[in-house]
DNA sequence: GACTGACATCACCATGGACTGATACTTTCA
DNA sequence: TGAAAGTATCAGTCCATGGTGATGTCAGTC
């Protein structure tokens, strides 16, 4: 039985950006101004960024007084690392079927 | 000490034909005649993945007299899924560490 | 209450890439 | 050798999305 990976989630990942912004977080918990001086992008965009992975559910946000911390959630990604685990090991174990024409 | 993902592997991950292609794969060897009954897409479209899932590094293809057999490749599956439970580690490691503003 | 800083939202533009039809190439078979 | 099937390539269209500047909102500070 194969587990379906979550297409929106890769696509959130995908982006140069937002990966290293995973990984940055992945670090420690940092705020937008962190994030803006790390990786030297405009707030608006990151801005933008963050938006796409608080709604893709990667990272929570906690309020600190006119700051926005953002925390990386490791829960998705280690969903994400079983799915594909385990696509890897379907197709080790059928790495000899092959349909014939 | 953060293994760093391909983001232009997840990108070819992240097209839903192209993951429908992988899943497929992932149970059986198929050519692109399988993969057009199975997937309804055009010969056209599916050849162009294709074209992108091999020079990802993500499929094998295999002459086979006027067919060309196309198997998935679990290395690279199981590499991804090992950086993202490493990335996903270093998070739960990190899971206290703020940066004060 | 006015001001500043942190962050979000909006409207716009530019570009990458998914899809398509036409066509070329290669192998098999009559 | 001609026809048909399987597959790849090419050129073109269209849309999603990343980047940006302008602006709005909210919290803290004077």
């Amino acid at each position: 039985m194969v587990m379906s990976v979550d297409t929106d989630l890769l696509r959130v990942l995908s982006d140069p950006l937002r990966l290293r912004i995973v990984t940055l977080l992945a670090r420690e918990t940092l705020c937008t101004t962190h994030l803006v001086e790390e990786t030297g992008a405009r707030q608006t965009n990151l801005s933008n960024h963050l938006k796409v992975l608080r709604e893709a559910g990667l990272v929570d946000t906690e309020p600190c007084g006119r700051f926005t911390y953002y925390r990386l959630r490791p829960e998705v990604l280690e969903a994400l690392s079983g799915q594909f685990a385990a696509l890897a090991a379907t197709a080790r174990a059928n790495a000899d079927t092959k349909r014939s024409c």
